[in-house]
DNA sequence: GACGCGTGGCT
DNA sequence: TAGCCAAGCGT
């Protein structure tokens, strides 16, 4: 598929400005020091204020570097403060239960980060003293931290000359150098190469960080200009040394599926508590394995019944259209039997503790649309 | 090397 | 409405 970002960004011009390109660097490379002056001017210019920049505490860019695998930075900027305040140290995540952990993850997805998070703080604590490593390599060998986290944290929180490649790195290279399509083996070990000369030598100069502001820049020029369908080549500050200015194709995206999905909303008073159903899933379950989530009703327990809420929810490449049914009437005691689950796997939950309880992200919105549930669900510790 | 793992705002 | 998108890791 062709993309059309150069006609739709060009609205109000006749055609790109015709600049040269600096230099034959599809088969040299591109040339180091010029590109770094580029890019990091633009950065200092229009980089992001994101509550995890400027900060000095390797522990909370470990978090946010695991937070940010795969997620969206808005959805990461809710999480992220609050995971701080309830879990502020190496050790206080160390010393919490993993649902705990899990609770104040809920809504953020791709679960197991957060056990495997949660396991590193108590390695660290029980063999490391509490210490994160302070190289790529020792960082590698924690759960949850791969190629590019352990470059990642290395690079911006101990300022180690080592190179980040993640999605937005290898789409700008392969862009930049006039390879945009070699999503391949031999591409990957290309940029890989590549984005080992860019980066800086020197550990700190006069501005600071250098390598961890370039890898931050260099992601930042991928999340924000080189984008991955409609890149905004007018504003790239490395447009000069580009092969491909947007004329090159992206690669298909997978097809979406939709899927009908029902749930019951089962409440009940005890005195002045209020207590909601809720279905534990397996621990054996491939998705949120062990999390809590309204009981599911089968499709043909709903017919001619009008649900109390519909939502979207999407999961990966399936749209679940949602319906939620109240059963709080006596007359609704036949939806409750609709429920299939085995009776171990149910339990009533008071409302004002459901911010304690790992919640999957759909059971999170669904309590919380409905009032069920504060939407500020984190209970700091009595202060 | 391929696959499974979540999410929700935007259009 | 339904499709698109976005800072990987472990097996």
């Amino acid at each position: 598929m062709r993309a059309h970002a150069r006609a739709e960004r060009l609205n109000d011009f006749e055609e790109l400005p015709v600049v040269p390109v600096d230099a034959d660097f599809k088969d040299r490379g591109l040339e180091a020091v010029g590109f770094r002056r580029k890019l990091m001017n633009w950065y200092r210019s229009h980089a992001r204020e994101l509550p995890w920049r400027g900060i000095s505490d390797p522990y909370r860019t470990w978090v946010s570097e695991v937070m940010l695998q795969q997620t969206r930075v808005a959805a990461v900027i809710e999480h992220y403060e609050n995971f701080l305040r309830r879990f502020p140290t190496i050790v206080a995540l160390a010393l919490a239960s993993e649902a705990e952990v899990l609770a104040v993850w809920s809504g953020l997805g791709y679960y197991r980060r957060a056990r495997m998070l949660h396991k590193a703080a108590q390695f660290i604590v029980r063999e490391r003293g509490g210490v994160l490593p302070g190289t790529a390599a020792e960082l590698r060998t924690l759960p949850g931290i791969g190629e590019y986290t352990s470059a990642a944290i290395a690079s911006i929180a101990f300022g180690e000359s080592i190179a980040v490649v993640d999605g937005n790195v290898e789409r700008v290279l392969l862009r930049l150098t006039g390879r945009a399509e070699m999503a391949t083996a031999a591409g990957r070990a290309f940029v890989q190469t590549q984005a080992a000369a860019l980066v800086p030598r020197k550990k700190v100069d006069e501005r600071g960080n250098a390598a961890g502001d370039h890898n931050q820049a260099m992601m930042e020029l991928g999340a924000t200009i080189c984008l991955p369908r409609a890149p905004l080549c007018l504003h790239c500050p490395v447009y000069s040394m580009c092969r491909t200015r947007g004329e090159h194709v992206t690669p298909p995206r997978a097809v979406q599926k939709s899927r009908p999905a029902a749930y019951l909303l089962s409440l009940r008073k005890r005195g002045t508590v209020t207590e909601v159903l809720l279905e534990r899933r397996a621990d054996d379950a491939s998705l949120m394995a062990g999390m809590y989530e309204l009981p599911p009703l089968p499709q043909d327990a709903i017919q001619g019944r009008e649900p109390l809420l519909r939502v979207r929810h999407a999961i990966t490449n399936t749209n679940y259209y949602v319906q939620v049914f109240a059963a709080s009437g006596p007359q609704d005691r036949g939806l409750r039997r609709a429920v299939p689950a085995a009776k171990d796997d149910l339990e009533w939950v008071r409302t004002n503790r459901l911010g304690m309880v790992p919640l999957t992200g759909l059971a999170r919105k669904v309590l919380q649309r409905l009032d069920v549930m504060e939407v500020r669900p984190v209970r700091l510790p009595e202060t």
